[in-house]
DNA sequence: GCCGTTTTCGGCCCGACTGTTTTCAGTCG
């Protein structure tokens, strides 16, 4: 029996939760089944070990019965009352669960009562006009389900996600130009692109303005909008030319906080909130806090207000995913991290030129990085097997160590350290010898071939190259691409333990496709002690302005400076690889 | 199905919108 990953453990709850849903359970057994596919997937250990060792239970969200059907699945492969249930429904009544209108309850009528069981046979009981007459059904339903069987066939059904850098692209000039425009007050960017995920569906901007309808009408005018689909004092919604949706909302100065802290969200997060909340007779809303003891509403002009009326320390938006932050909160706040800011980084540890596939020289890196404030950058080739760009084969190299010593001595304010972007071969071997690698001040692994190797392969490899005494750092570590690749199979927990048994430090990679190590693996390692590096991977001098969303990826890890190792001079971080440690 | 400085049983976030209904269920965020 092959071990299961977190994720695939969390995505047997969460089609467990559909199942149940679709056999009419009560809603909160459902969310319970959700929940808890949460807590697996973002725990910072083995669920599965946890699950054998009968101490699953220690996670939030699961008691005896999931700690029991978790069991099942990882000693048998399967969950007995998935089995009965997958049965019991054909999976194309999942997919018609998915059309944007139809939930469980609507799906189950179409199956029940007229034996709908895929979209195909949905498409021909709307034609033959079969469904208007079911109960809660009608015409306009009908429509409503042509238009999203159609639009599920055209592909744009399923939810389409904008990397960050693109979506705030887009924002972040959009805040600018109200935050500029004489109607306005306060402007500010809400929703998830404020916790800096990976990825945002939508952009949401929140404004008080002393004109609210001149700011609605300044916002439907921005050259970035294809089309205004409404403008009021409320607010307005727009669809830009890229096709991303923007939500401006206008509200009264005294409500900002409220409406401010839930439309930055996330969801869970406000789930959690509103539910600590109604234990102290509190009900939250986008609108204020209704106090049963009163029966009076109190409104929050900031939201440092309404966590405080709660009874809560504030809580960074990055935190704000339902991660124990609430709990930490409630408990006096003293448990929540000073967080890394952008600043604090002294030095990138990552970077390309025109030796392999960067676009400019080593002098022109080194300016641009002297620029944006760094101590200290290393230059990080790609090494002789890949095929990026020019080949550095190790005579290459050794004239590469060479060119960086020049540049070093020619360039003032700023360090430059000769390195090298090592590849790591399937077998988990390095591509250049111990003799050369000994010779720069800063070695990287990286896997950048045979992606589909089986997990135990990968993981061994990857582990092989935390062993080297001459690794300093993993790059990229799951190799995923935010929306266009997952992570490829490896036992990130292992990798993990070996980072923390070498003493090998773990990247998170700046790039906002990249973003990898992800926030709860970035967590978990620097729980186990292993120091993180922040790097942009940069190919261009402008790319080192990516290191925002490797620090974004750091506080919504909890990391603070002591844990993040290029927060600290190059002397000291030098002192900090294994190699010098030995 | 989980959980408890109200509780081991009886709760479980809040509001908007839609379309179908004569007062509300289902879906969505």
């Amino acid at each position: 029996m092959p071990e299961f990953s977190n994720s695939q453990i969390a995505a047997a709850l969460e089609e467990l939760g559909d199942l149940y849903e679709l056999d009419g359970a009560i809603i909160h057994r459902v969310v319970a089944y959700r929940n808890a596919a949460k807590a697996v997937r973002e725990a910072s250990t083995s669920v599965a070990g946890l699950a054998r060792a009968g101490r699953a239970t220690e996670l939030p969200g699961i008691g005896a019965t999931l700690q029991e059907k978790i069991q099942a699945l990882v000693d048998t492969g399967q969950i007995p009352a998935a089995e009965k249930l997958r049965a019991k429904f054909p999976p194309g009544l999942v997919a018609i669960t998915r059309l944007a209108g139809l939930g469980p309850k609507r799906a189950r009528m179409l199956y029940d009562e007229l034996g709908i069981d895929s979209l195909d046979a949905l498409r021909a009981a709307i034609e033959s006009e079969r469904v208007r007459d079911l109960r809660g059904f009608g015409v306009k339903a009908e429509e409503n389900i042509r238009a999203a069987l159609e639009a599920a066939a055209a592909g744009d059904g399923g939810e389409v996600r904008v990397v960050l850098d693109r979506a705030l692209a887009i924002g972040e000039p959009i805040v600018a130009a109200l935050r500029a425009d004489p109607a306005a007050d306060r402007v500010e960017l809400a929703g998830s692109a404020r916790r800096w995920t990976d990825s945002v569906k939508d952009l949401d901007v929140i404004a008080t303005a002393h004109d609210p309808a001149a700011l609605a009408a300044a916002f439907a005018e921005l050259g970035t909008f294809e089309r205004v689909h409404s403008s009021g004092p409320a607010g307005a919604r727009a669809t830009t030319h890229s096709g991303l949706r923007v939500d401006l909302r206008i509200v009264a100065p005294e409500q900002f906080g409220n409406l401010l802290q839930h439309f930055t969200g996330s969801k869970q997060h406000n789930m959690a909130l509103r539910d600590m909340a109604v234990r102290k007779g509190l009900h939250v809303s986008e609108y204020g806090v209704l106090d049963d003891a009163t029966g009076e509403t109190r409104t929050c002009a900031t939201e440092a207000d309404v966590y405080a009326l709660l009874g809560l320390a504030y809580i960074e938006p990055e935190l704000r995913e339902d991660r124990g932050e609430l709990e930490v909160a409630a408990d006096g706040g003293a448990g929540l991290p000073r967080l890394l800011e952008p600043g604090e980084l002294r030095g990138d540890l990552h970077c390309h030129t025109i030796a392999s596939d960067g676009r400019t020289t080593i002098e022109k890196m080194a300016l641009a990085a002297r620029e944006r404030g760094l101590e200290y950058l290393a230059i990080t080739d790609h090494s002789a097997t890949m095929g990026f760009g020019n080949d550095v084969a190790p005579d290459e190299l050794r004239r590469q160590i060479e060119r960086v010593r020049e540049a070093n001595a020619a360039i003032e304010g700023i360090e430059l350290l000769a390195g090298s972007e090592v590849n790591v071969l399937p077998d988990g071997r390095l591509d250049y010898d111990d003799e050369l690698l000994a010779q720069l001040d800063w070695v990287i692994a990286s896997v950048h071939t045979s992606f589909r190797m089986p997990a135990a392969e990968m993981t061994a490899r990857i582990v092989a190259a935390l062993e080297h005494p001459l690794v300093d750092a993993l790059g990229h570590p799951t190799g995923r691409k935010v929306e266009r690749r997952p992570p490829y199979a490896v036992d990130m927990e292992e990798v993990i333990a070996a980072a923390a048994r070498t003493g090998t430090m773990l990247e998170i990679n700046a790039n906002p496709d990249r973003r990898d190590l992800d926030d709860v693996h970035a967590r978990a390692a620097a729980a186990a002690g292993v120091p993180i590096v922040i790097d942009t991977d940069a190919h261009w001098p402008a790319n080192f302005d990516v290191a925002r969303y490797g620090v974004a990826t750091a506080r919504r890890a909890w990391l603070g400076p002591e844990q993040v190792a290029n927060t600290r001079p190059w002397p000291e971080l030098r002192a900090l690889r294994k190699r010098a440690r030995r």
